[in-house]
DNA sequence: GAGTGGTCTAGACCACTTC
DNA sequence: AAGTGGTCTAGACCACTCC
């Protein structure tokens, strides 16, 4: 605890403990950061390289979706640092939804798949409290591999005449079709995705593309627009043609904001709206 | 640091030092929280208590919005805490944006009035990145008084026949209408505010509210459907009759979560888009 | 009882701002 | 140089879960 030690700990920070030792040289990180340093970021306080190891961990998939986490401790030592610097990086991947903290128990990947009520990502409310049956149903359209049009694959980082997997559904509610849902994925990630597989799993979709494909969905970027219900969705969703449909465009993304997953859904917005909080 | 005095701070909580010292029967909280509790919350984290005692002095105005509260360790002389224990309770309002921490300088009261990138809570962006000019205008329809309709009334937790002040008005982008908004305030929280201050006052509204009216706004609730425009809104924002718009239905809440706004919006979406992150 | 996360403290040092 | 928030540590105890 004297100031050697403190010192050393800066200077070492890159050679921190790290399942596959990284060998960098030491030299690249600054001293102290006493002294002016040259442009650029020149420092990262200690729990936030703590937090970007546990974030390759988890890319990595050493810990999968729902498994739990070596303790605090455990991770304290790994890294050789005290327990409140783990608890820091850990209390900030909690907060972005990438771990849960469960108290006694211990520390979980977070996972889609026994999500709370379902739907994290479906912000759609129904107008009237539904009479617990939750009654909702979904229904695909299609599912079927084809080549990227060029407004998908710019969105989804992809090569023009890349392949990708398009599926279309409807999802009704209390019997009523309320969404119309065109989602497009990487066909380099989705391999052996059909309409069955589809069809049989129970639970949310980002629930079946993390345990079977492995891609887990970590944050989305929604643009939200007014529109009228063309021929083709009007029939899908019973409303007359024109109808206005609030359009939402889906961007999901993985570890390292890489998309993957491009979705357009038209809601129906007579019986439910879509909800948001802004603080 | 003894036993003794551990328990000393645990069961004199509700006493710890506040501007009205508050007299409260220590006996009102558990002593240790190790026996079988009855039912109900029956324990509070330390820093909990502090944070709704800072949060009590927010409310009351102690200190002013865009002013600095005590630095953290007068805080916790003041309370008679640790300054560890005062910092998670600042963290915990900082997140939640009621206040800002600035190194160096200090840890400030959250305003609206000089916001980052003024507006705040305007989630609409254009789909092509404006240039630089941000050529935006308030156009003031209409400023007046009336007893509040019955939905509006329930909405603000209003008796019915209480007094509220509408207001509408346009915004224009790049020239051209985009928003349309019907604004209903409570009449007894906005006494004397007229079109004219309005229409003088620069920067967000919710700035003037803040400032002239002593009303700050929290956080808010939205609910976003698509509807088709009647004829007025149609004039209103020059497009044909029966344009689809994203209509966006917002209360704002100020601390204790009391309303303090209904605010429906009428958006046009054919050059602009309603951002929205989930996570 | 053992193990986990949650709270609280105390003290050191660092980085940034202001004088 | 002084004051502020930011980081890091070490150790204590509490609440919850599981055995």
């Amino acid at each position: 605890m004297t100031d050697r030690t403190k010192i050393a700990f800066k200077t070492s920070r890159h050679a921190v403990v790290t399942p596959p030792p990284n060998n960098a040289a030491d030299a690249a990180l600054p001293a102290g950061g006493a002294s002016a340093s040259a442009s650029g970021p020149s420092f990262s306080p200690l729990y936030q390289q703590i937090k970007a190891l546990i974030l390759r961990s988890l890319q990595s998939g050493e810990w999968r979706p729902g498994e739990a986490i070596p303790s605090e401790i455990e991770l304290a030592a790994r890294f050789k640092v005290s327990q409140g610097t783990v608890r820091k990086a850990v209390d900030e991947l909690a907060a972005e939804n990438l771990l849960t903290r469960r108290q006694g128990k211990g520390t979980f990947v977070a996972t889609h798949a026994e999500e709370q009520v379902q739907y994290r990502f479906l912000r759609l409310m129904p107008d009237q409290p539904v009479a617990e049956s939750t009654d909702s149903r979904r229904e695909f359209l299609d599912c079927r591999r084809l080549r990227a049009p060029a407004d998908v694959a710019r969105a989804l980082h992809l090569k023009p005449g890349d392949m990708v997997v398009e599926i279309r559904r409807v999802l009704h509610f209390s019997g009523c079709p309320v969404v119309f849902d065109d989602i497009w994925l990487p066909g380099r990630l989705f391999k052996g995705l059909t309409a069955d597989r589809l069809s049989e799993y129970r639970g949310p979709m980002y629930g079946l593309f993390e345990s079977e494909f492995g891609v887990r969905m970590i944050r989305a970027e929604e643009k939200l627009r007014a529109v009228a219900a063309d021929a083709d969705i009007a029939q899908a969703l019973q409303v007359p043609q024109g109808t206005p449909l609030l359009s939402v465009e889906r961007l999901s993304l993985t570890y390292g904001d890489q998309p993957v997953e491009l979705r357009r859904g038209l809601y129906r917005t007579d019986r439910h709206y879509y909800r948001n909080e802004l603080s």
